[in-house]
DNA sequence: CTGATATATTTGCCTAAGCGAATATGACAA
DNA sequence: TTGTCATATTCGCTTAGGCAAATATATCAG
């Protein structure tokens, strides 16, 4: 169930963060401020749903977001952009990613 | 969290069934074929999560879909229209509501 | 009133799922 | 090789949340 994977805070806020493009493990867990063993195992979640891809590169790992395989998920990951309003969070991880991006418009 | 309403399968199902318009309490126990109690308890939970509105006529009661409230809550209920293809139950809730409708097109 | 019907709520149980802590894996450096 | 760093996985514990069964409430009929 696709709706699950985003029921879960920390789930929506690196799916959120995703939206972006590409990022290093390191840079998720740093921005989410959450111990490294929860940002992974929530990446495995996403991993296995679909919703992310992940690529190796020597230590480092990088996710991004999967390309949407039917509407629903075209349309759930979409609807990422527009629940700011309900969770500030996802604002201030924004701002610590320091990527400059409209959000919540 | 809204995405957590969406997240179980009796919530999908009913709410998938409400697109149709407003249904009485036990139409949608006939339907969907479950006790009685479970229905009205995940109707509970959706009245108080803003996605149905209930009315009450005699011994009966009505429910329907409220407005979307926000983007989110839009783009979450029109994604219900998708998602047949990996629930087949919501086929079968709408062969046996009776009405005709386009479903998952 | 009594009984029946439609719906809602409570109770107690059980499972799913999130968590922190510890540990494992695998790549690079020295 | 040894050590370190980045990431992943496992292990118990705890909580959230779904369930069935029982009960409550409220409306109507007779």
């Amino acid at each position: 169930m696709l709706y699950r994977a985003f029921s879960d805070r920390t789930r929506l806020r690196i799916l959120h963060m995703l939206r972006g493009g590409e990022l290093c493990v390191c840079h998720i867990v740093d921005v989410l401020k959450v111990p490294q063993p929860k940002a992974s195992r929530h990446l495995a979640y996403l991993r296995k749903t679909g919703l992310v891809r992940a690529r190796k590169d020597g230590r480092w790992a990088y996710y991004k977001l999967a390309p949407a395989r039917n509407k629903v998920h075209q349309m759930l990951i979409e609807s990422l952009s527009y629940c700011c309003k309900d969770m500030p969070e996802l604002l201030k991880d924004d701002e610590l990613l320091g990527r400059k991006r409209e959000c919540c418009n």
